[in-house]
DNA sequence: CGATATCTTGATAAGCATCAATGTGAGTGG
DNA sequence: CCACTCACATTGATGCTTATCAAGATATCG
């Protein structure tokens, strides 16, 4: 394994004044107090796997990573993709329900379990924070459960790419930077490689994205879409 | 509508003493410093709708509710179904991102968001059990969206069919209760009416299990049902 | 610059949806 | 008490979307 203890205390964010980001708090953590140690892992190495025991709760600073659960004959589904901000490690019974996987390089901090509860009983309004990104991390399963059990291939990939150029906080909201294979969109989205690529070619030739790279796509008609995305009828889709 | 206000102090249970359910906590509340009222639906009836305002949490005391999120075409997926001592009505920036409706009768207790959140902060420990409760509700999204996304609709069926027994806390855990309607299983496996209906006719011929009643069935073969339920192939399947 | 993983494109097939008809049970009113 | 009605469930025939199998193109990296 690759995992490097980097330091023992990482930042000195104050907590009482933490902002709630998109899906879960940016920045919210790196106290000193609870940081136990700060760690990388390189492009496809594992945090951690479902199954496992743990008593560690992480948070993303730098980098993505993918969780995902496996059927036994290796059917994988990808319930999300963490970037900065993201907290993770929140196992019921204290066994991890999912797979951490790194795409690119990452950098996280960890708390002990016991450190982190702490936080929370003894720092005002903590618990409700986390309490309110926890809502809004079901908020997006359960956009991702109606994508999952309603979308068609279009209306999936269309989501997908919005959802990536939502969370991207770039200028250039309209430039997307992929770094997840189309083995990890298929597996996120319920489809195979071909389909994704089959659907973001199509998105292509009507012109709605631009594919200079398989990693980057630019979205070229960010309203249509958004219908896609919404389940609304396109015509020509 | 039909919602009456039945009472204003219905419990008084110790909030430092209470268990933690499967999936949410049981009789979590109905304490009296945060009760607003107590409600009653009927069959059929909404409790809220997404997209609507909201400052009301609720929980369920009896009955069984759906949650579910549409598209602009009627396109529907539940992403739940809520039993006694579930919680819901946590709506990011105050704005229901699902609709909730009866589909036995049901009984509530509804709190004022501001009640609750008193009582996250000042009673020792409930914000940390809510935090669970939470990471339980996320772990059962996670099973959903691998359901969704990679099993087949006779996993699916079995999985869900297993999911109603466990949560039921009969003696009998072979007799399951199925209040919802053949429409409400296929939109919450992501599947149509005839293929939930033909895959139990499966289920039943090949003596997994017996359908005395649309709304009853009975579990004849528990480990063959789970073996699909986990996707390993049976023989048969 | 060659080796290898990733991506794209094409042909065919399978699983589930759709369309259609029939069956069943609960509630209603004669 | 029984026929009627209506919603719900089951069963059947066919079709479509997406998966699978296969080949070739492109990108990445040592």
């Amino acid at each position: 394994m690759y995992v490097q203890a980097v330091s023992n205390a990482v930042g000195k964010i104050d907590l009482a004044s933490l902002p709630v980001g998109p899906g879960l708090e940016r920045q919210v953590l790196c106290h000193p107090m609870a940081v136990s140690s700060s760690l990388k892992k390189a492009p496809g190495e594992t945090l951690f796997a479902e199954g496992e025991k743990t008593d560690s709760i992480y948070e993303v600073v730098h980098g993505m990573l993918r969780l995902y659960k496996l059927l036994p004959d290796g059917r994988r589904q990808i319930t999300g993709f963490l970037s900065a901000g993201h907290l993770l490690g929140f196992a019921p019974e204290g066994v991890n329900v999912y797979t951490a996987e790194a795409i690119t390089e990452v950098t996280l901090c960890r708390y002990k379990r016991a450190a982190f509860e702490r936080l929370i009983d003894e720092v005002p309004g903590f618990a409700r924070r986390l309490l309110t990104a926890a809502s809004h991390e079901l908020r997006a399963a359960q956009d991702q459960m109606l994508l999952l059990g309603r979308k068609t291939a279009t209306e999936r990939v269309a989501s997908f790419l919005l959802l990536m150029a939502n969370q991207q906080e770039s200028d250039d909201t309209d430039e997307v930077d992929v770094p997840m294979t189309r083995s990890d969109i298929a597996d996120h989205l319920g489809l195979t490689i071909e389909t994704v690529s089959r659907t973001l070619t199509k998105l292509k030739q009507d012109e709605l994205i631009a594919l200079p790279m398989p990693t980057r796509i630019e979205i070229l008609d960010r309203d249509q879409l958004e219908e896609l995305a919404a389940g609304e009828s396109v015509a020509g889709f």
